[in-house]
DNA sequence: GTCTATATAGAGATAGAC
DNA sequence: GTCTATCTCTATATAGAC
């Protein structure tokens, strides 16, 4: 047990982050599931943030390049649909669930940060966010040239939403089965391409009948 | 200063917790901002969590009261469409955002509780929100008769992700707008309902076709 | 009802032996 | 690298004077 406790500690952190959240999970919990000590915390990462950010960085670089490379691979066929830019954005999220119930725990936590998250983290995940969904803003406007630019963001914002919710496994009363997803990715997939790409194809609203301040 | 001490630490409480989070917001926090004695959180409610329950029973009740009289109203000429009901169930929580600061803050408490929830918290909204979700669930059903009841239950989640997500102002890269939503309901109300309405009505993905529109 | 003072518990962090 | 022991801080909660 040299280094490979602070693997052990990634994921203890990981899950324990994912079910009771940042601030509600206490380093002694981690450690305690990680069979390691308190001390190793603050002699493998410094700090209980720094441990966070480090659990986000293993999984979430790596799987925002996938997102990119899927959409670069996909322009260079021609113009490109709705539903293949869904595709692009969500399949690579939805593999790590499917790998197994780290990855599940991950996705779970990454939901949560979208609307948890601390002022620190806040920046931190837009540094890793930005490019991505600039590069998808842009593709998408380009599909969806009929859309109004705000139109187009309040649209991929709702995208999020979806996403981060149903990452999030938020329950609902008489939705249990938001818990039991996994093991059911690609019907989970079609159904999330379905609403969400006629959403985002729909007919433009219009103009705002006035400008908010 | 007697007993509208309560009132202030309600809307003390009731700004915090949605700006920060529940458990990030301590009880010195709250009683600096209401300028009340510590203590009187616990004259008044007895407990922390007795005070957050407070917060949301205030105003959760009479909204949930005034969806379901406005399905109710509907449902008394003859067939209803998808947007309407969407909108009886939307518009209540955006007319408490137009009422001023006080509510456009219980809402993106309201929206954080969704995801956040402790386990004691989830109980106490499941109760609160059981009745309104089956009620619109089952007038949903019958205006979609097309789609199976598993389907209908996941674009009912989709739609309070976006919901909750949007309440919540999560704050997302390029999209800094979310905060500053407030002023332009209506505007926004038409996006909700038009991005929504679409993704409900979308055909049935169904068992194992495969299909692209 | 409101205050001061305090009890009690738990947190993150660190020093220093091994 | 890992451990024990401990520092320091802050939290919720409560007792009791006024």
């Amino acid at each position: 047990m040299e280094d490979d406790t602070r693997q052990r500690l990634l994921d203890a952190a990981e899950a324990l982050f994912a079910e009771h959240g940042f601030v509600e999970t206490s380093l002694r919990a981690i450690t305690t599931r990680a069979r390691a000590n308190l001390a190793a915390v603050h002699y493998h990462f410094g700090s209980k943030d720094e441990l966070l950010r480090a659990v986000f960085t293993r999984r979430l670089k790596v799987l925002n390049e996938e997102r990119l490379a899927r959409l670069a691979a996909l322009e260079t066929g021609g113009p490109v649909t709705v539903e293949a830019v869904l595709t692009a954005f969500i399949e690579p999220s939805l593999r790590l669930r499917r790998a197994g119930v780290q990855g599940e725990r991950f996705t779970r936590l990454l939901g949560r940060a979208q609307i948890d998250a601390s002022e620190a983290l806040r920046d931190f995940l837009r540094d890793q966010y930005t490019p991505v969904l600039e590069r998808f803003q842009r593709t998408l406007g380009r599909t969806l040239p009929q859309l109004q630019p705000e139109e187009l963001r309040w649209r991929l914002y709702f995208t999020l939403g979806v996403l981060s919710f149903t990452y999030a496994g938020a329950r609902l009363p008489q939705m249990p089965f938001a818990a039991r997803v996994a093991g059911d990715e690609e019907w989970l997939l079609r159904q999330l391409i379905q609403f969400l790409a006629v959403g985002l194809r729909a007919p433009p609203v219009g103009e705002k009948t006035e400008e908010a301040a």
